[in-house]
DNA sequence: GTAGTACTAGACGGTACCGTACCTTACCAT
DNA sequence: ATGGTAAGGTACGGTACCGTCTAGTACTAC
């Protein structure tokens, strides 16, 4: 009864709307846990509680069902990412990339991110096009936003990056490296406290801003 | 007949050990391919021309040949990439840490390397130890020998690192990101010329210098 | 209330695969 | 040459899964 009362037309969203979502969150969890051969349909549609025929009825098979979790979570996560370093376009320097460091870590660094990079890069064989997708809205939109913001940076004090993309792509490198490049091999996505984090975020900015000339002020 | 001549005992690996050898190759082919679950073991054995019968006297089941697979490619791999750097204990700082960056990068970015990487992350839920061992024997002991030859470098300019780890770490992050990070994610083996991998190796390094204020001579 | 749509539940055909069993064939030592 | 061991070829039991089908049930709209 209450169901139906929260699915009064005037605003929530239409029964159909309401099983795709809760299958695409199901199947996400599923495919995570087991990549999209290991993964199966039955379960899908055990954890979303839900009719296999419904899921059928929504996602043609597997491989489309696949995609659209993918590429939903990585529609999700950009939203959340890399936006919002450009808005804080005051202050020294060093204290604003120290802020976006710190953020653009942890945000890479959440479980479902994780999952997902590792699902694609395993994938990747089988759905090129994914990986693409991922890596145009993550590593590349970053790295280009940020190689903006590091030319305006370096011209208000003064100096010329000759290659701001270069630049950009090293100080993601000193920034992500070593935590991404752990946890995607050991597998323990909660294996660093977010000081920790921290930590690797301003070390790694720290070194980019000797490596580039920038004063920290 | 040659063949029962080249099995001859006085040198040659005996039949089971050539069978055995034969098997680990096909595997190897077949896991890189298709993924552990993807893989058959059918396919294997057809393609190591083998019947399964023999595959299943060598290895006991299909996890166990592909722990072997991993763990012998773990092994050949270590042998070639990281041990070389300090070897060549003289000359400038800069021209050793070039010569060491060219030939670790290309070393990782070798099609087999990058296959098993993918295939070790991709199935780090389900075999958690494997990609223990890949980072134990690839990154963590590359980093451990790099940071003892930096610390000794430093030393002799007159320099003090007060983390040597840390500086490894941020070196072979300048130098293997951004190269490793796309080919993880798009997939092609094959999308780096030598040359390119050379430039990345060079400017990271030289951005490793600026950063931890060694003189390049 | 009633027609029509979305969903549930379970079964099924077809296929693929793992690991084993059975029997035959090639090889090696004596 | 001959017996014994390793390997080949193939078929099989059991299972799992995809995608479909059928039949019955809840919900929505008029």
């Amino acid at each position: 009864m209450d169901s139906s009362v929260a699915a009064d037309n005037a605003e929530g969203p239409s029964r159909g709307a309401r099983k795709r979502a809760a299958i695409l969150e199901a199947a996400q969890q599923v495919f995570f846990a087991h990549g999209f051969v290991g993964a199966s349909m039955d379960q899908v549609a055990a954890t979303a509680s839900v009719s296999k025929q419904t899921v059928y009825k929504h996602f043609s098979d597997k491989e489309a069902l696949f995609r659209e979790v993918v590429t939903n979570v990585v529609r999700v996560r950009d939203g959340g990412i890399a936006t919002d370093f450009l808005s804080t376009g005051d202050g020294p320097i060093g204290e604003r990339l120290r802020s976006f460091a710190r953020h653009f870590l942890k945000g890479v660094m959440q479980p479902n991110v994780l999952k997902l990079r590792r699902l694609v890069i395993g994938e990747t064989g089988r759905f090129p096009e994914l990986g693409q997708s991922f890596y145009d809205l993550g590593p590349r939109r970053a790295a280009q936003q940020l190689a903006l913001a590091l030319r305006d940076a370096a011209a208000r004090q003064g100096l010329s990056l000759e290659d701001p993309k270069l630049a950009a792509e090293h100080l993601l490198s000193l920034i992500l490296w070593i935590p991404l490049n752990q946890v995607m091999l050991l597998g323990d996505e909660n294996s660093f406290t977010d000081a920790a984090l921290d930590r690797y975020a301003d070390v790694g900015v720290s070194a980019f801003l000797r490596a580039y000339g920038f004063s920290d002020g």
